[in-house]
DNA sequence: ACAAATATAGACAGGTCTGTCTATTTTGTC
DNA sequence: GACAAAATAGACAGACCTGTCTATATTTGT
């Protein structure tokens, strides 16, 4: 039966692969992960790979989708489980953001990485990031707009550049705070576009 | 004679080498630039590489190097040609950033992306990253000082991180106007840290 | 002009990469 | 238990990778 397969599978051997793949090329690296490293890591044979991928690059687009998911649905539950209001939810955002950032294992945005290593901007997987880095974005406008935000789309797009911003320089310049710092410029702005209802800058 | 010699060379093959490698590295990225590539575009010798450098690591060290002096040195005169006074130039340092994002062939940081690419942090590669952002921080953190910032690492870490993420957005999302938008963000921080002399965040 | 340093082309080794193929075994369904 | 679908191990091709070596040619300093 179907239904029972699928309840009785932990997880597909397809699933399994992907989510291998996943961790080596956010520890590694998408050009420095082989495809041989990560079947003997899943445990799984070459053939089943290009059995359910036609190439590498469509593994890893599996990958990024995976991660796509896996994000956002940490990303909006850890917001929610932080605040229960929207102008708390933005704030929120930053306190999620330093808990990914100071997890032992973290290693960066698979998207900024893979953007990196993809660098044309017509190559599906760099599409893929940007795709996800809209996604994020859009989250953030709709807490912004239920906040009564004026400028939703501004702020949005400010508290989005701090947190990339904040992403960045934890990642490449090990600053474990960069999401507390940006937490305290964000709750300035948030106050400004808020109670103020002024749009950023001037 | 030595003096005369470096007159009369455009550039020596070494550097000549560095450009070139540098280069392909932005636009390539690193993996993806093989040896042969670089030496075919330089017109040079495979042992002219390896006379100069003993592995592809520390050539795209000595890129970076270049990097470094070529961004920095943009960076300080094009801020510098935008104002004069200090505080006009923490907010020129947004139109600089424009100017970068807005060039036809801007691919990104390549401190970003190196730092993506070896991600593990002890990698000297993501140690010549961490030490080019900590340079970029610091010039921020002379100017906000002279602009006579009470709080001046605070509020140079802050617009260090406005610059980062709209380097990134720019980047992975083809947000072109990022710059501006983090400049519209930047100038109410800045005016309540000179202004109102009031720390940022609360 | 002569000698020493430097650059050249190109072959080469040894490794890794992606992707294909085959022959065998395991798995799931009826 | 039989039959079909899926996964297995492992060899293999062909390309590319870094790095070494050699033998020849070109610059360079004096």
């Amino acid at each position: 039966m179907l239904i029972h397969e699928a309840e009785a599978m932990a997880l597909s051997r397809r699933d399994h692969l992907v989510e291998t793949a996943l961790g080596l090329f956010m520890r590694d690296g998408f050009h420095a992960t082989g495809i041989d490293a990560i079947l003997a890591e899943a445990g799984v044979a070459k053939m089943t790979l290009y059995n359910h991928f036609k190439s590498k690059d469509e593994l890893i687009l599996a990958a990024l989708r995976l991660r796509d998911e896996q994000f956002l649905e940490w990303l909006v539950s850890a917001v929610e489980a932080r605040a229960d209001k929207p102008r708390g939810r933005l704030l929120a955002l930053f306190g999620a953001l330093d808990e990914w950032i100071n997890r032992p294992d973290f290693s960066g945005c698979a998207f900024i990485n893979a953007s990196a290593e993809y660098g044309r901007p017509d190559d599906p997987i760099h599409q893929a990031a940007a795709e996800h880095k809209r996604q994020v974005r859009d989250y953030i406008r709709r807490i912004a707009e239920s906040a009564g935000a004026a400028d939703a789309d501004s702020l949005a797009d400010i508290l989005n550049l701090l947190m990339e911003g904040a992403i960045v320089s934890a990642y490449v310049g090990g600053k474990r705070d960069a999401a507390k710092l940006a937490r305290r410029a964000a709750t300035h702005l948030i106050k400004r576009s808020l109670d103020e209802a002024r749009p950023i800058g001037n």
